[in-house]
RNA sequence: GGGCGGUUAGCUCAGUUGGUUAGAGCACCUGCCUUACAAGCAGGGGGUCACAAGUUCGACUCUUGUACCGCCCACCA
């Protein structure tokens, strides 16, 4: 071949920077539509939420991803790996609230002339947020989401994402709106959602709704208040409680039936102090006679056995906290808010009303305090409550109508499905398992918010414009987007809009869930085009974090089992964490991140991959910058040990000989050794790869990359520069070719810029495929016979030369001589099949060696280490 | 309280179905400008495989228990 002109050193930013451009002007990563389904691997991407940033967890994730869809490309498949982005839900109101200073009031008319602003940040200093229309808060959202996304894009292709950037979608779009819609249409229509007037945990902050998969719960500083509280008969008793605002909504006071203590009291009733509601006395099984005084309040709702109780139906409702937080103005003496002294109580109640639970605690407990009903000073205790996860207020129980979907009443079938999905790690499945077998509430599905994707759903009014919730007016699938807010029902004209004989449209939104439960389908465009559907539905891949196996996982199964009774996906591989030093979760809430964009930058691409790469699947990696420093060493190596390949296949400028090897070339003993070790690297890879195992094929690549540079390439380098145009010169060329092939193709998942450009310097050309990572993965090649038994594991004639250049390395080195030192001498003993072995590959030693004369043999006694027992003499003088 | 995973060199991690003397990278030490690479190369030191018991001819590997770390879930007036 004609000699090439390389760059003395590799420069990764502009290497990255031009691959970059081709890449996404030759459209390599382009799905293909006409591909059969079976040739064709589908990937359901995480949509990441449009939050501003992205981090290096991000990067971990994807990356990982990644270098299984370029390992699935390399097997010819036609990749389908589109890129989503949740921007649907609270976040992005959140942070829309928060940059430009805003809150959207709903009642408020559009304003066509508002332009968000950005709002200063000042610490200590809490914005006044102007309040906006639903229209021009929603144009916001989508505003700053589509800024956020075109950043996110930048990234993800500098990070040499092998995306499909034709097929993105944004969870808030038309069609993911559609999509999503038409997912509750359909479950409605197969009777698996309801709705219902009923307690629900509730965010008073964020005023809505939450799901069980949204919940968690944290600890938090507490204390015990000791109520004195008497009984009809006049006899006191004390509750020890840690929400004493709640008694105005005492319904009920219990202890366990065995408790002795209390059973006198079973079947009277107490009257609670201040307020003066006679309230039963009651036997409950949940009363623990150690906790506390082993008496206490059942109320609406303290907690979830309060809520329990409710359910079982001997006690009334009595809501005094409001959707806003606040207590509520109670009226004392009508309806259950029964008092012996209503016009006291209700004295009491002022004072109360418009107060948030925790000033209302402090409150009522001066009011206690006052009429001697508190006994001594509160008891401090840690306590687990349960929090809306992205809330900072304790989660209420509140009566509200919302959607729910069935999910108790299937979990066996889901569970069914959950394990037709090949786990990768297989245990992740457990954390599947469990979460669905402790389900005790159905998938509440509404959210009192407005930047998601509306009910399709509106309420007739009646005469007195109260709507009937128990025959909504649901939209024709044609019609779909719809918003209910400002669409008509079919039948209505929108005059009819809030009128007597009217409707109304429902104003929530779905969860966000309930919208990326449906990722698969948005991608394979459901319900809009069967054909494509059909061709990308189930998806090979989800690829996603553990944390969310009980939201995202879960879902998404569900809906496709209540969908079409299909799984999603047949395989879901679960990324672990990257945790600090001290094995914290690394995340922008910490601040001790640093950008992904400035990494790169630093470290290059291929760096950063090879760090994530280095992580199996569900195992926590350390962010370790010394990681991409290794990785930025192994593009290096790779960048030089190509361009000495190169420089060898180059034709001699001197001779101008055109020289020409292919595979039947290699034919000297240890070429041959070499391709049977480099066979066997390339079943194990495959393997590995296929099983998504890419961290150990990663390192096995790596290992045997290294051994090719520092015992291959040393052992034939002299053969192949001097003796060109001999047989065994071009075996060695032939060899040297094929190998770093290889080498290529095995990195080019983990790495796709460097072997891109090493590829384009010969190979592409060679093998008429303009881009390695189209390029056919590597196989075994057949191998010429050799005469004794060379590639013999016990002892192959690569670990036996291996000892021999070791024994003289480690004698120049002792030496303190460099390592083209001259040997006089080099004196082998052993067992003579070794020995005959060795002599097969006797000239490459000698000129590796700088050996001055042959190797002396003799069989006889090796050294315990190894196979031989070896004398070196080196030189006295260099010359 | 239930479940899952982990504990191997100073650090980060490999370690196949049990099989000689437990590996790698980083870090450390000693050398070497060697015409692919000093962003390199060669050599070297460093481990009671968390602990205990058991199975076995043989245990980092299998069983049981304990301790510690991490995560998930549940409960707590």
């Amino acid at each position: 071949m004609a000699k090439i002109e390389l760059p003395k050193k590799y420069k990764s930013l502009e290497v990255e920077e031009k691959w970059g451009k081709v890449w996404k002007d030759s459209g390599v990563y382009h799905y293909d539509p006409s591909a059969s389904r079976e040739n064709t691997y589908v990937v359901d991407t995480p949509p990441p939420t449009v939050s501003g940033s992205l981090h290096v967890g991000h990067v971990f994730s994807y990356t990982q991803t990644d270098v299984v869809v370029r390992y699935q490309r390399m097997l010819g498949k036609n990749i389908f790996y589109p890129m989503g982005w949740d921007d649907n839900g609270l976040p992005t109101e959140r942070r829309v609230q928060g940059l430009f200073g805003i809150k959207c009031l709903p009642t408020l008319p559009y304003d066509e002339n508002f332009k968000p602003e950005i709002v200063p940040q000042k610490k200590g200093k809490r914005i006044v947020q102007k309040e906006i229309s639903r229209q021009n808060f929603l144009e916001t959202c989508e505003m700053q989401t589509g800024e956020d996304e075109k950043k996110y894009e930048q990234l993800w292709r500098h990070l040499g994402l092998s995306i499909d950037w034709n097929q993105q979608y944004e969870t808030i779009n038309k069609h993911s709106q559609t999509v999503s819609q038409n997912s509750f249409l359909d479950l409605n229509s197969k009777g698996f959602v309801y709705s219902i007037d009923s307690p629900t945990m509730w965010d008073t902050t964020f005023q809505t709704a939450v799901a069980q998969a949204e919940v968690e719960e944290r600890e938090r500083q507490s204390a015990y208040h000791d109520i004195v509280i008497a009984s009809e008969s006049g006899e006191e008793f004390v509750i020890s409680t840690t929400r004493p605002e709640l008694l105005p909504a005492c319904v009920a006071i219990v202890a366990h039936p065995d408790d002795e203590r209390y059973q006198k009291f079973f079947g009277s009733s107490a009257i609670t102090p201040l307020f003066k509601s006679k309230v039963p006395i009651l036997p409950a099984e949940h009363a623990d006679p150690e906790k506390g005084t082993g008496i206490l309040m059942v109320c609406t709702f303290g907690d979830v056995h309060d809520l329990d109780f409710w359910k079982k139906g001997n006690v009334p409702l009595k809501q005094i906290i409001g959707r806003d937080g606040k207590l509520m103005d109670i009226a004392f003496g009508e309806g259950v808010f029964v008092s012996e002294e209503p016009s006291a109580a209700n004295q009491v109640m002022s004072q109360l009303k418009g107060l948030y639970v925790k000033q209302a605690r402090r409150k009522i407990c001066e009011l206690l305090s006052e009429v001697g009903a508190l006994k001594g000073d509160s008891k401090p205790t840690q306590q687990f409550v349960k929090y809306y996860e992205k809330g900072d207020e304790p989660l209420e129980y509140i009566s509200t109508r919302q959607w729910f979907i069935k999910i108790l009443e299937n979990k066996e079938p889901l569970l069914a499905q959950g394990r037709k999905v090949v786990w990768h790690p297989s245990h992740m499945i457990k954390r599947f398992e469990q979460w669905v077998e402790g389900l005790n509430q159905d998938w509440c599905v509404s959210r009192q918010r407005f930047f998601g994707v509306p009910f399709p759903i509106w309420y007739p009014l009646n005469g007195e414009g109260e709507p009937d919730y128990e025959n909504p007016i649901f939209a024709k699938k044609e019609t779909l987007p719809v918003d209910p807010l400002a669409d008509c029902p079919p039948g209505y004209t929108s005059q009819q809009r809030n009128q007597p004989g009217g409707f109304i449209g429902d104003p929530d939104v779905m969860d966000t869930w309930a919208t990326s439960s449906c990722t698969p389908q948005i991608s394979s465009h459901w319900g809009i085009d069967e054909k494509r559907h059909n061709s990308l539905f189930p998806a090979d891949l989800r690829p996603q974090a553990h944390e969310i196996i009980r939201t995202w996982a879960f879902y998404t199964i569900t809906k496709a089992w209540m969908h079409e009774e299909k799984i999603p996906w047949e395989n879901i591989a679960i990324s672990g964490w990257v945790v600090n030093p001290d094995r914290e979760k690394m995340s922008k809430s910490k601040g001790n991140t640093v950008t992904p964009e400035d990494l790169i930058t630093q470290y290059s691409a291929d760096a950063l991959r090879y760090w994530a790469s280095k992580a199996r699947l569900g195992t926590d990696t350390i962010y370790d910058e010394n990681v991409f420093k290794v990785g930025q060493r192994l593009s290096t190596k790779i960048f030089n040990a190509s361009k000495f390949v190169m420089m060898q296949l180059s034709d001699d400028s001197e001779t101008t000989k055109d020289l020409s090897w292919d595979l039947s070339s290699i034919k000297e003993p240890v070429d041959l050794v070499w391709v049977s070790r480099m066979n066997q690297l390339l079943i194990n890879a495959k393997k590995l790869f296929s099983e998504y195992d890419y961290a150990v094929a990663l390192s096995q690549i790596e290992t045997s990359f290294w051994e090719f540079c520092d015992l291959y390439v040393e052992l034939v380098k002299t053969r192949a520069y001097k003796q060109k145009e001999s047989a065994a010169g071009l075996s060695a060329l032939a060899t040297l070719e094929w190998t770093l092939q290889n080498f290529l193709q095995l990195f080019a998942p983990v790495l796709p810029y460097i072997t891109e450009e090493v590829w384009s310097w010969h190979y592409a050309e060679k093998n008429g495929e303009a881009s390695i990572h189209t390029s056919s993965w590597p196989t075994p090649i057949e191998l010429a016979k050799i005469e004794i038994s060379a590639t013999n594991n016990e002892a192959d004639l690569i670990g036996l030369t291996k000892e021999i250049m070791n024994a003289v390395r480690g004698e120049k080195s002792k030496a303190q001589k460099n390592l083209r030192w001259p040997v006089e001498t080099i004196s082998v003993c052993g067992e003579k099949p070794n020995l005959e072995k060795l002599k097969l590959v006797e000239e490459d030693l000698i000129q590796s060696c700088s050996l001055k004369n042959s190797i002396e043999y003799q069989e006889g006694q090796k050294a315990e280490d190894g196979h031989f027992s070896i004398t070196v003499t080196l030189a006295e003088t260099n010359d």
